[in-house]
DNA sequence: TAGCACTTTCGTACAAAGTACGTTACCTTG
DNA sequence: CAAGGTAACGTACTTTGTACGAAAGTGCTA
């Protein structure tokens, strides 16, 4: 039971979500295949087969892996220190695993970790003395926002600051200069300066948004 | 020039396109292939190929074409008024494209209506008295929380008030009751209550966002 | 009208991918 | 060691994207 004659550990349907998400994470969703996954567990294709029940499977199983990473809040906690802790988790996890984000959309059968997850922000929101109603506001506005974040972040073509520069330039030379004139000013003249990162958005709109939400419990 | 000898009009880029967002609107975005698309167009596959470089190129296309069918706010007129019209008209666009949502992560080129619809919102913001650093600041958040929240209601397996019962239950008896407190708390006393809809949630939200950034104006 | 160049459509064919089906190797238990 | 379940695999078929080149259609000129 403990190990095969040949070396390889045996495969489970834990090592082929794992597996499944490093793929995914070197290549990009469309790099994993269910060969390139083989290869990846050492084995031949159709052994992965036997773990789990295929392709479709293996993404509802992926999603779920990485909403098993997001820290959770604690209800016991200040609910504004620990729903701000679980969002930077949010997006420091959907930035490791971009391709998370585009299969949150076709994904409509949650798993255990995806449901525990909401469960646990939902009780933080109780905990902190929000009605139902008003807890069903907030939790929509809140992961509307986490997760739209996330799918900007995902969706630019550069990461960090000092890389919008030249990117934004080949983008905006395809057009004519005047097309865009908005677009082309917030380019040259701010996101192009000293090191902008979008990354750095995400506070200020979270904050207003905890700030507002806060307003409404008083 | 004006039509070939056969009944069918010639094809184009447009009519390729516009063909391939219905075959997506129909059936998914898995449902989008070449033949599909050419059965659509009543052509065969590599007629396509003429009019488009690959199906990469498609899925670009037919993202700018989601975008271009979005109302523009106007930098006329009152900036809250133009941008909660933009929004609504963001989500009800996404609702009817499902697929685009999961395609706007992994395109990274944008089209013509894409550049335009992002330069008409900060045309709008800039307009309405926001320096540039605020600028970048309400168009991520407004951004963010606009496409995060279609993200989440694409997600929802169902649609509309009174729908939400009897698939929120089908999940839930999934697992032991008592695993998901909150989940169950909400499901029961609230969500599954008097016609609930989650797309109700958007006007809350989008309030309070306006509201919020309205306040850092004066 | 006949010929010609350009535009558009299509037929064939192959590589990559998902997976149904049945077989082989292995491991545990009696 | 024998038996039966567990795990891994080999083969082969279907679907999909698309390279390549030929065929059909269209408009222009002589």
């Amino acid at each position: 039971m403990v190990e095969p004659t040949n070396g390889r550990p045996r495969l489970s349907r834990e090592r082929v979500l794992t597996a499944a998400v490093e793929v995914a994470d070197a290549g990009g969703i469309g790099a994993l295949t269910i060969r390139s996954l083989a290869q990846e567990l050492g084995a031949k294709p159709m052994s992965v087969y036997y773990h789990v029940a295929g392709k479709e499977a293996i993404l509802d199983g992926i999603v779920d892996v990485v909403f098993s990473e997001i820290d959770l809040p604690s209800p016991d906690g200040d609910w504004r220190i620990e729903l701000r802790r679980r969002a930077a988790s949010a997006r420091q996890v959907l930035r490791q695993h971009r391709w998370a984000i585009g299969l949150m959309e076709s994904r409509t059968s949650p798993g255990p970790a995806t449901l525990r997850h909401h469960d646990a922000v939902l009780a933080t929101l109780r905990a902190a003395g929000f009605s139902l109603e008003m807890t069903a506001h907030a939790y929509a506005l809140i992961d509307s926002y986490t997760y739209g974040f996330a799918l900007q972040e995902a969706g630019l073509p550069f990461d960090g600051p000092d890389t919008v520069a030249p990117v934004a330039e080949s983008i905006m030379e395809q057009f004519t200069t005047g097309d865009y004139p908005h677009l082309a000013e917030m380019t040259t003249d701010f996101y192009s300066k000293s090191g902008y990162d979008f990354g750095d958005e995400f506070d200020f709109g979270l904050n207003l948004i905890l700030d507002a939400l806060s307003a409404s419990l008083t």
